[in-house]
DNA sequence: AATGAATGAGCATTCATTCAT
DNA sequence: TATGAATGAATGCTCATTCAT
């Protein structure tokens, strides 16, 4: 029984193509959502074999899985980018959630509406709800106090703007976002 | 070409029908998920034949707007109901929607997960948008002034705590949830 | 709710389609076993779509069963018939029984064969035990004490025949069969 | 060219694996039946990779042919103790057979339906014939005139009475069988 | 000697929809 | 007005087998 992980650390032919599924996968959803998911669907966004994909995931939900843990890694990512160079334009904590909202309904909406459908999916199937929990990992991040009553509203707020967000037709921009953002924050000073 | 409707607003038999599939519809979402709906799946809960299905709604599309638009309506009414029978025991407005957001993750959760699907499935099949607006138009009943910042933020807060509590594996209580819904309310005073 | 059965008796279009269906289903076994059938081997047979299959039997099980009771069917007629020509030439019980062995092993050996194999499938499905049960009764008819441990003995070696006969490469004639036959029907006298 | 398999008689590391897979094999067709037999399912059961099964067994009909040796070997060596034991008990010939029987059809019926249906594979896949002459060659040394009418009548009633005890719901005793095989028996006195 | 990776073919089954009746 | 019958397309998944390593 040999690995063939390579010992400096790249990755193996095997796991190279179990990346340009997950990455196929996440296409789809952008494009047709989680519903459009099918091994032949990803298979040719893809271009590989149908049966490659069950080879590598031995289940959809397996696939769906790692699709929901690759997309809130970037996501979590993209945030953690778009809050430091507002750190960095001096706009303050609000106007760093307000930009990362703008961005994540705007220029990153495709990716956006795929992490929600995949973290709102975790109702139905619970094989997503571990995989689930790190995006809402990554929206307590924003926060320091996760016990207080100001910050679960604010949470839920906005969980809430990310859904109504992405149920209208124009995505908001953040100066519309920023007085709401700052109403939440305002009594977490 | 001749009506069926009567005169009186007594229901025809094809309009009977329609309202037994429609109701057969939201007991398949409850079980299944909007995924799981079908010509035949319907058709099996409802006892009918697959092509009755396709007769009185030709698209599956126009199916799943009128189960929008019963389902809106019954969590309305269902809604009414708990914000009247807690205005009766004095528990104030905050106390009023914690309450329907405890029924409605509670004894209702089964409804309110299938509304909340369709609701959401509106962002991607734009003939359910009108239909969803009725159950907008529900959470924007529960305040009065649409155009507060305060407001704003109640309203998203309202849908991320239902998203969230659909997604957690035990219904939250009434008790719990008031705190959070009276600092939300506070500042609209 | 009205049917499409003929009040004359004869068939509709969708009896005449299933019978097409298991008279293929039979021919198919005979040539590849019961390992052979699936829904595609059956419609390739039958000159039909691979869904017309599965709206005329929903699971491949139902199709096997109703295989099985034409199949016992057809052999209940056709041993009757040997049966009744052996009688005519006065060969007497043993005789009959034995040409209906050589007739089950020789010429009508294949149907014979997928009899066979359909009846041991009932030891894996209990879905096929009733059906099989029409087989033994076959046997059953060929004697009249079924409580005799002689008849009990009988019984079980006309099945070891069968099985027997099945796995030599040459079928066994009548006049080979005759004594064994003869052995095991004299003590039933 | 050389060989692994050692001049002391002791196994090879390959020969040791191999054995495990022909017991795995027998598991799964205890199990699911022959029909549950694949490459896959074999090693699934075994703990060891699919491609081990191939590179041992090149064709699946090779594995089966191992496996129906094995078991045929395993139940000769299983009737050979049950007739041993009974005969210490002195209860005769037909006492040792019936409670072969019972034995094969009650404690070992696992085994004795897989043997059977790797027996009755021979039918249609001559590679298996010669294997199956084994577990013929067992059923025959329980007697010793291969000639005589009355042996041919008992060995085949011996094939019936497995064949329908597999397929009855529940095994029959050595009690209920007694008299039938005493009645096989007697005239071979 | 042994096994990860891969894939074309096939599986049972469900589907939305059409159409003759 | 309703519905049995029908079907081409798609679904998730398993398969035997090959081959590079």
């Amino acid at each position: 029984m040999r690995s063939y992980r390579r010992v400096d650390g790249r990755k193996t032919r095997g796991d190279r193509r179990k990346q340009e599924i997950v990455e196929a996968t996440l296409r789809v959803i952008e494009r047709e959502g989680v519903a459009g998911v099918s091994h032949r669907s990803v298979a040719r966004e893809a271009g590989v074999p149908p049966a490659s994909i069950t080879y590598h995931f031995p289940a959809l939900d397996d696939l769906l899985v790692a699709t929901l843990v690759t997309a809130a890694a970037e996501m979590a990512a993209r945030t953690g980018d778009v809050i430091e160079s507002s750190r960095i334009k001096g706009s303050g904590p609000a106007g760093a959630v307000a930009e990362m909202l703008a961005d994540a309904l705007g220029p990153s909406r495709g990716r956006t509406a795929a992490l929600h459908e995949l973290y709102l999916l975790a109702a139905r199937r619970p094989a997503l709800r571990p995989a689930a929990r790190l995006w809402i990992d990554v929206l307590t991040s924003l926060g320091r106090q996760p016990d207080e009553v100001g910050f679960r509203a604010f949470l839920a707020a906005i969980d809430g703007m990310l859904t109504q967000g992405l149920i209208d037709d124009e995505p908001p921009t953040a100066a519309e976002l920023l007085p709401v953002v700052e109403h939440l924050l305002a009594p977490l000073r």
